[in-house]
DNA sequence: GCTAGACTGTCGTAAAAGCGACAATGTGAT
DNA sequence: ATCACATTGTCGCTTTTACGACAGTCTAGC
């Protein structure tokens, strides 16, 4: 069972907030609570899938491990973010691996629960369609505009996208923390810890984050999307 | 009305084949047969949503226009193809460009048709929430790998990418002619002209591809494919 | 509190890629 | 057939980035 302030936390959220209140409920209704202590797995890569999550509080890191077998960062869910959709729909495996980054309490919608809902409400389908055409714009997006982008762009959007679900929540109010050390970004960006070093003294410098051991703090999620809009 | 022949190529598509044959036979019943001349645009970024496509013959260039006016592209699609069901779920304008490169033959089926056909089968809903799924899918495998590629690379990558209709089309069986100046994969790479000569020079001399006056040709889709999965 | 290990900041040097320039070649229009 | 124009191939030179090294700083765990 979940509690009144988690489910509030859980309908905060730009794609859940506009559907239907019946099916809002019904998402409720078949939620089971999960808890995960820090830094346990939640699913990794290849496993089958159990069914679509929901955070009510806590972050999960969402990730893969590369060849070298460092953690190669793709997401930072916050509370109010949906997952795990993609598997469920088509059924394969799973893509990322997720890790609670802190102490985490979910909504878990069990696969069954998951098909025997939409079976029962066909009308519901159109909503998760939209769901995941928001996954493949913000995804597109990201692929069309990596042509065109110098470095400190690149890791400015990535910083943006690490900390928006990939188009399905809504830019976080308050300070956001990102846990990665200079070294992981530098991978992510193809490039080397000691060049993001001196991209992140120069963000931090015209105060678009603060650099800290071992994070990065945007402490206005805004200005730096306005940034990177404005540099493009 | 679509001839047997254009039936035919357009169930020749990994999606569309293992369809079951209700969902086959509706698709085709609801599809107009649409023709256009060489360069004649399809849609427009920006556009609203007029149907879903399938490629009976010819072959489109999905792009977008950047903000210098030249063409990014981020397709190129075969005969067999199915696309713009993104906007036709979300309701929202067009992410791209779709042009046709040659005389093309397309099977349209209309907004208004595909809804009512999905209101009639709401059974026919998974199947096309796998297809979203394969796109998101790819997209996903294409945002991870660009952190670990080097140049070379991720302009095979691109080329493969761009051959392969975004995780829908089955391989070319020939050869494939990429009409893509080195100026423009260069754009596309993040690159200059210079060195994508350089890097392209390189692969002929592997025999992975052949370098042309305005384009590239890929022999042999799978060797290029097989090459770059073992120089990862 | 202390300590081991991880992370950051900043050198200098080496390697990679960008970029202007220009000759040579292919293509489409007339 | 000719011609204008786009594209390629290949110089150098300049700029950017990678990478090793090392000192200083932070944090988690005991």
């Amino acid at each position: 069972m979940l509690t009144t302030e988690q489910r509030t936390t859980l309908a905060g959220n730009a794609w859940l907030s506009e559907l239907p209140h019946a099916l809002q409920a019904r998402l409720f209704e078949s939620a089971v609570s999960k808890t995960y202590a820090k830094g346990q797995v939640i699913h990794l890569t290849g496993d089958k899938p159990t069914g679509f999550y929901g955070i009510a509080n806590g972050r999960v890191r969402v990730s893969q491990p590369d060849k070298d077998g460092n953690e190669l960062l793709l997401a930072l869910l916050h509370p109010g973010t949906w997952f795990g959709e993609i598997s469920l729909f088509d059924g394969l495996p799973r893509t990322h691996d997720a890790v609670a980054e802190t102490h985490a309490t979910l909504a878990l919608i069990p696969t069954s629960a998951f098909h025997s809902m939409l079976a029962e409400h066909p009308d519901f389908y159109p909503h998760f369609a939209k769901l995941l055409c928001a996954r493949v714009r913000s995804a597109f997006q990201f692929i069309d505009s990596s042509a065109t982008l110098n470095l400190s762009q690149q890791l400015v959007r990535r910083l943006l996208m690490l900390t928006s679900g990939y188009g399905q929540q809504y830019p976080q109010a308050g300070a956001i923390e990102v846990k990665i050390s200079q070294e992981s970004l530098a991978q992510m960006i193809n490039s080397s810890r000691q060049t993001v070093n001196q991209l992140l003294q120069a963000l931090q410098a015209r105060d678009l984050v603060e650099v800290r051991y071992g994070k990065i703090v945007i402490h206005d999620w805004q200005r730096l999307s306005h940034w990177h809009a404005n540099t493009v």
